[in-house]
DNA sequence: CTGAAAGCGCTTACAG
DNA sequence: CTGAAAGCGCTTACAG
């Protein structure tokens, strides 16, 4: 069973190699008959075509490359499910990078990208500093190769489209949504590091807290959990709260795991909320109140925004924003 | 900034372009000094070999299928990341197919990975059926891709080379635990459908059982959190349970969930563990006991593996059984 | 609607 | 140690 070539199918349905080509990818400049005798063999011999040779030939390979910082993150799965489903309909396949730090990707990788002739290129990432938006023009305007951002923003230029949910209403709206409740010690729990989606979320409940005419309070926190707990000790002992938006539900969880060790009731004498309606949401108890964000989605309408890009359509949109939901559970009330 | 071909290198640097694919790939065949003044000119231009162009000439890719059921279970990502880094060690690029139902994988895949032309490819999952095994042999001997098991083992054969922690031993050593602590109603909490290495967890616990003349109990639900609660609390109704181990952590929070509202007290009254040590082991209360799974580096040596037999070397294990631990925190005593 | 032929950018015997 | 040339398996103007 080795592989058959287009001399094969071209000999056996007696035309030449150019009427194969042409009823696989132009069936419309081929006769019927000859077409359907064609495709006849092409089935016979389980033809299908060399990625190589097709690629080399025709200047397209049909292969995307995903980049992703780190996969261990839950999100990004998820996202990569949304990202294949859509990829399998438009017949891309998809290439892998994940980017070991999280500097500006490396000059090999940039390299290895061009060397394989990727049509386009989706970024998945929550994060991105203006040394790796530079990165990505480069390759974009360098190689002419479409890009885009899922799961992310680049707030000062919409050159690179994106596609997210709009985490500055997300954050303001749940930050509302405690206020509502009569919270006036809320605190937004982020993270050390400056993701740009954390930011926006930020942003988002500086705005609600403004206009409720509280005091903002940010606290930021390593991810870790081990971390996180005598952090949390430490600084709750000192400060009034009753109220924590968390950015990711895992630090939610970890958040509340401390206030309980304190005798601290949820939501009877604090609200908690988290981002991304992760399984630590449903599994925490009482069950986490979230931002709940559509990540299968983000990845799918990423990956179909791109398969536009690729066949030079012209984007009605340059920053899709999906619908987000409040899923508010039990740490609300 | 065009791509560079080997013709522009050639010709800056005055040679044939057999020679400048020898200074690349052949180095020792080409004198020092004509290889040093070619791989200057390859640093100044920016030169990367087409990948379809090597492709297709050498017939090699240096890319492997990685072959992932459903990537969003959280051990797949981890798992990915120990890829991603032995496969760049090696320089191998990572085509992902993500098979969208959890039957044998369709034809079209294997077509697709056949034209793809990947050296080897990976298959991950903890389960593998002999539906599927058919595939993967058929793929192994038709064409001479050789394939690796990834965090799953094929009991009947080991045609196939696989990378996993030893199952049976770990569901064995948490059982006997539990018995040497005094349990006696000891429940394995396992799914519905039938998952390789679940049956492997099993068997253990059927062994420990068995050599404590217990009874052996085997509960079977399916992995979503919302069905768990009600079918745990109907079946523990009726039943005397003093201890549970269940196939995944988030299967045992859930149980702890339910027991928890049923003013059952961990571990005084019931002693529960979970196998894989996510974070959701940590993240609970209390602190869950399990079987911690190196899963990176099962990604990492399944790829490490994997690059030997691409290099046709003789492998001195065909089952390769890494190292797990009992991870003892709070829900045991 | 179909075929002959050039070309995509490499690798690799084969000579020298 | 190096070069000329064939070949990998396709696509795509160009004729007809």
């Amino acid at each position: 069973m080795s592989k058959a070539t287009i001399y094969d199918v071209a000999g056996a349905a007696r035309v030449s190699l150019a009427t194969v080509s042409r009823a696989i990818n132009n069936p419309e400049k081929v006769k019927p008959e000859t077409r359907e005798r064609v495709l006849r063999v092409i089935e016979e011999l389980g033809y299908k075509p060399n990625a190589f040779a097709k690629g080399l030939a025709s200047r397209k390979s049909t292969t995307v490359a995903v980049l992703v910082p780190d996969m261990s993150r839950a999100s990004m799965a998820e996202m990569m499910n949304g990202i294949a489903d859509i990829a399998r309909v438009y017949k891309y396949s998809i290439l892998l990078y994940i980017l070991d730090s999280e500097d500006a990707p490396e000059e090999d990788i940039l390299k290895e990208i061009v060397a394989a002739q990727v049509d386009g290129i989706l970024y998945l990432n929550d994060e991105i500093t203006p040394k790796q938006f530079e990165f990505l023009r480069t390759i974009k305007n360098s190689y002419q190769i479409p890009i885009v951002l899922t799961n992310t923003i680049y707030p000062d230029s919409d050159e690179i489209p994106s596609v997210s949910i709009d985490y500055e209403k997300a954050g303001y709206e749940m930050t509302k949504k405690l206020i509502d409740e009569g919270r006036k010690n809320i605190y937004m729990v982020s993270t050390v590091r400056k993701y740009m989606v954390n930011d926006l979320k930020e942003t988002g409940y500086l705005r609600a807290i403004e206009e409720a005419s509280l005091t903002p309070k940010i606290m930021r926190t390593s991810g870790r959990i081990s971390i996180n707990t005598e952090h949390f000790n430490e600084y709750f002992k000192d400060h009034k709260v009753d109220g924590i938006i968390a950015v990711r539900d895992s630090i939610a969880v970890s958040f509340m795991n401390v206030a309980r060790a304190n005798h601290v009731h949820i939501p009877e004498n604090i609200s908690v909320a988290g981002f991304q309606n992760t399984k630590y949401a449903q599994l925490a108890r009482p069950k986490l109140s979230c931002v709940d964000v559509p990540i299968y989605d983000i990845g799918a309408v990423g990956m179909r925004l791109l398969t536009k890009l690729m066949n030079e359509e012209v984007l009605e949109e340059r920053r899709v924003m999906l619908e987000h939901n409040l899923i508010l559970r039990e740490t609300t009330r």
